[in-house]
DNA sequence: GCCAACGTTGGC
DNA sequence: GCCAACGTTGGC
């Protein structure tokens, strides 16, 4: 018997880069890539485990001027082991990682929509709303956090998102 | 550029 | 298993 997904209401994740390292208007151009790179146990569960084919995703640049979510992505694939862990001339190599129970693992993720104009850490703050968000608590480092539904549409709404992807 | 907050590593 | 040292993240 085919084992069988179980369903599950679709979920919503915030995932950070530099912009420098990789960024928005470069997805765009991809139009798709593989989330590699992640090496914290934390995010690598979320990737696992929990981010799963269709979930949203808004991509955050950090480390940039401006700090800012500035498009909406999807999952287009779930999770599977990041490759770069066996590559050895690869700059994310893991040599501790074994093939057959690899460490760290990825997710791909498909371009969708820019905002209209990028919603700053500034704006997220300003906003009573958010203020329960993973980002703005202090000492949030995570690279692959969740976001709670309300806390999608709020910031879709920020950036003119007549839909909800 | 600074540095606080974290996470990881490794000696004991 | 503790914890000091170290490295990284990422806002400021």
């Amino acid at each position: 018997m085919a084992p069988s997904k179980a369903k599950r209401p679709r979920r919503y994740w915030l995932f950070k880069s530099e912009p420098e390292a990789y960024s928005f208007e470069q997805l765009k151009k991809d139009k798709k890539t593989f989330w590699s790179g992640v090496r914290n146990y934390q995010a690598r569960n979320l990737l696992r485990d929990e981010i799963l084919l269709g979930d949203g995703v808004l991509f955050y640049h950090s480390n940039a001027k401006p700090m800012a979510v500035v498009g909406i992505a999807k999952v287009v694939k779930s999770g599977y082991p990041d490759p770069t862990q066996f590559d050895s001339a690869d700059h994310y190599y893991d040599q501790k990682s074994d093939p057959a129970d690899p460490r760290w693992f990825v997710v791909d993720i498909g371009h969708v929509a820019a905002m209209r104009e990028p919603i700053t850490r500034d704006m997220l703050k300003a906003n009573e709303s958010l203020e329960d968000m993973m980002l703005l608590a202090r000492g949030s480092r995570l690279s692959v956090q969740p976001v709670t539904r309300d806390e999608w549409r709020e910031v879709l709404l920020m950036g003119g998102q007549k839909e909800t992807w």
